[in-house]
Order: C-alpha cells, then sequence, then structure tokens
DNA sequence: TATTGTTATACTCTATAACTATA
DNA sequence: TATAGTTATAGAGTATAACAATA
C-alpha cells in the first residue's frame, strides 16, 4: 500500500507533467501555424524518409489520416511524396530543405523554451532523470 | 557543452516521455469514445467546479471552444451547467455522478497503463523521480 | 462600457468504408 | 487475392468574429 501510493503520485506527476509539455509544444506549433501532429511529423521526418503506411504507424494515425496531413504539408512545401521504385503501390515521404529548416528552427524553440526548466537541476540529477526516463520510453 | 549536451539529452527523453504518455491517454480516451480533451475535462472537473473561461484556462483553449466541448459532454449525461447564482453572466460546469463515475474508472485505467512501467523502479527512484519532476510541473 | 458565454463560420484532424492501382 | 494509398463522408476539435445578456 505504501509502495502503491508512491507510484500513485508518480502516475500523477508523470500525467501532469505530460500536459504540461504537450502544452509547450501546442503552442509553438501554433506559433508556427502547426498543429502538434503537424510538428510531430516534422520531428519523424528529420531523420527518417518513411513510407505512407510506417509514418501512420509511428502516430498511431490510420493511413487515410495521413493523406490529408500529408496534403496540406505538402501544399506548404514542406515535405514531398516520392513512389518507391521498387514497389509502384509504395509512396515515401520525406522533408523538403524548407521543411528540415523548419523543423530544425523548431526543434531549437522546443529546446530553448524546456531546458531552463530542466537546467535548474543539476548535472547529476539530469543524468537520473533522463536514466528514470528510459525505462518508460522503452518497451511496454 | 558538456552540459549543453545533457540537457539536451534530457529534452529529447523528455519529449520522447510526453508522446509515449500521450499516446496510452489518447488510447484509454479512444476506448471510451473520448477525445484526448474531453478525458482532460473531465479529470480537471473531479477536483473542481470551474466557470467556463476557467475551465478554458486550465485547457489553453478559447472559451467559444469549450462552448462545443461542453455541449457534447453534456449531451451524453457526463457533465452540467448551471448559472451562477452571484453573477447572471457566469455559467458553472460540473460533473454528473455518471461523469463522477466515468473519471474514476478512466483515472484507474490510467494508473493501471503506466503503473507497470513505474513499478519496475525501486521505491528510492520512484521518489527521486517524482521530484525531479516536480520543478518541470512547476513554475515556469 | 466591460465581461461572460454562445453562435456563425471556416478549417484541421480523425476514422470508416469504398475505391484504384499494383503486387 | 492481398496490400498501399487515396477519396468520400461524417463528426469532433479549434480559433476568430459577431452577438446577446448581464454587470
Amino acid at each position: 500500500m505504501t509502495s502503491g501510493d508512491s507510484v500513485t503520485a508518480l502516475v500523477d506527476a508523470v500525467v501532469r507533467n505530460t500536459f504540461q509539455v504537450t502544452g509547450v509544444l501546442t503552442r509553438i506549433g501554433a506559433e508556427n501555424d502547426l498543429s502538434l501532429t503537424q510538428l510531430r511529423v516534422l520531428g519523424i521526418l528529420r531523420d527518417r524518409r518513411p513510407r505512407v503506411t510506417e509514418l501512420a504507424g509511428f502516430l498511431g494515425l490510420d493511413k487515410s489520416t495521413l493523406s490529408g496531413l500529408i496534403d496540406r504539408a505538402e501544399r506548404r512545401g514542406l515535405l514531398a511524396r516520392e513512389k518507391s521504385p521498387d514497389d509502384g503501390r509504395v509512396v515515401e515521404v520525406f522533408l523538403t530543405p524548407a521543411g528540415r529548416d523548419l523543423a530544425q528552427r523548431l526543434y531549437e524553440e522546443v529546446h530553448r523554451a524546456l531546458a531552463p526548466a530542466l537546467e535548474r537541476l543539476d548535472p547529476e540529477q539530469r543524468t537520473q532523470l533522463a536514466a528514470l526516463l528510459e525505462p518508460l520510453v522503452g518497451p511496454g
């Protein structure tokens, strides 16, 4: 029960932290006319060139949702589609140079927004926190 | 620079954790026909009876957005409106018994979903993590 | 006049079902 | 037949601007 309570308090803290960070990401997206999902798409494409279905998988969304999402971002010149040479059914998605620039700027903005709070921790605490978050990010 | 890198790694971990947890919350909401925002509304109303503008403030949304959000939840019998006796312009929002039951069930489901990962930490680590998250949740 | 909330409008996000093209 | 992606459709989420009621 004692152990149960410590987990409960921690769940609460994790959820509050999640909404807090989501708020920051949403604000930064909005300032650049991007939804949270579009922000995330740019982040994912920074180091990947997935097919549509893969991208949907990363986001946990239906592939039909991606068609519209990609359409709108493509219309803005942020990303592009290309048919796979190996399989005529497959469409690959990737950042344009403009999209890459924006993704980089957004990344820096997110860093600037979150760093002050994290810098209040001393280096040892930062290492600890990163280590403690790892298992949560890892496998289920 | 060394210190800068440790912050960078931590920002990345925090953002990844945020999307991970958001995924869990979104799934639990969807299984109960609730958007992430509706889920959050139920959570907020568990221990508050805010006016519409206050609720919008908690969520970081425009008050006009809340009109529709409240309409739909009210139509489902999850919450209700009441005019303030003190100020005829003000509308207070609160959970119905059915809404409170659902909110409680959702809270337990979120706990069940997140607890296993957190239970992999020993009690001392849990206390540490909660303490380390606190400054992030706290004031800017 | 200022504030609270709603409505009208427009656009984005999202899923389901039906479709086309390719394998 | 099965898979990849798009389109059609419908509903929810969101903000801006205009509005009504109250202070």
